[in-house]
DNA sequence: TTTGGTGCAAAACCTTTGCATTAGG
DNA sequence: CCTAATGCAAAGGTTTTGCACCAAA
């Protein structure tokens, strides 16, 4: 009864593992500003009809941050935000705290004089944070206005 | 009977206006390396001997950090940090995450590129967060044996 | 008496984990 | 049958808060 064999069995079994992820990929793939997995939980729910539960979201989530399929960044209020990664390599961002949209900021020659600074000082095993947090032109332009002209 | 002038008082109220406060501060004035709310609670336990809560700790630490007598520093784990401010206005460190001992790092002409990069993005209320964290020369002597040489 | 500092327990909040159930092959 | 995904409830860890109590003036 020749058993199917377990390689071939490999890409079906990796589509069919999580019965989730593509929903999750779907809700990410809306557009590429950063999410927290809560908001995207909600998402699945309303725009995705799904009744995906919160803890599957994080777990799923997790997994694509391992296999470098989504980035992650932290929000002003330290929550994890995701988003589908573009390219890959480690950014710095310029993230609007109300829509989650990111500009890339360049930091490497300062992170040069951060790691020279550190050594110079005998620090070792350096690592940095470095976020920039604002309000975009978009979200200012909607909630800047206390009360109508 | 001219009654004790109010502001006469005010001093005495205020000194006493925490019974414990004092213990905090002596117990950050140990040295300047920042700690964190529960590591200050363990030290008012057992070095100074003291039965305060938790929760008070929590409280003067807060206190002092809206008046401005203690700076704080968020740690790699988000834990929030404390220690008595030596001066004025706000700066960026490099941080050993092991004692807590922390170094100046300037960073105006970063942060004058931050914001140049912002607005022109049409960002407003920009906001930054740059951390750095490493172990000291001190502390990176102390562990990195893994074995008695 | 009045004000407000204090302690304890519980809540808040995000994220992870234990455990039993279920889906799929 | 067997492996792995899933859901639910609960835990974890730091910081805050509600509430009763107590201390000082």
């Amino acid at each position: 009864m020749t058993p199917r064999l377990r390689d071939a069995n490999a890409p079906a079994r990796r589509a069919q593992r999580a019965r989730w992820q593509s929903s999750v990929l779907a809700a990410l793939k809306r557009d590429d500003h950063f999410r927290s997995a809560q908001q995207l939980h909600l998402d699945l729910h309303t725009t995705f009809a799904t009744s995906i539960a919160l803890t599957t979201v994080y777990r799923i989530l997790r997994r694509l941050t391992t296999q470098q399929i989504v980035e992650t960044q932290r929000a002003e209020n330290d929550e994890l935000l995701y988003r589908i990664r573009d390219d890959s390599g480690h950014h710095h961002y310029l993230l609007c705290r109300t829509c989650g949209r990111a500009e890339r900021f360049a930091v490497e020659p300062f992170e040069r004089r951060i790691d020279s600074f550190a050594s110079a000082h005998g620090y070792a095993d350096i690592d940095h944070r470095i976020d920039i947090y604002g309000t975009c032109a978009e979200c200012h332009a909607g909630s800047s206005r206390p009360t109508k002209t």
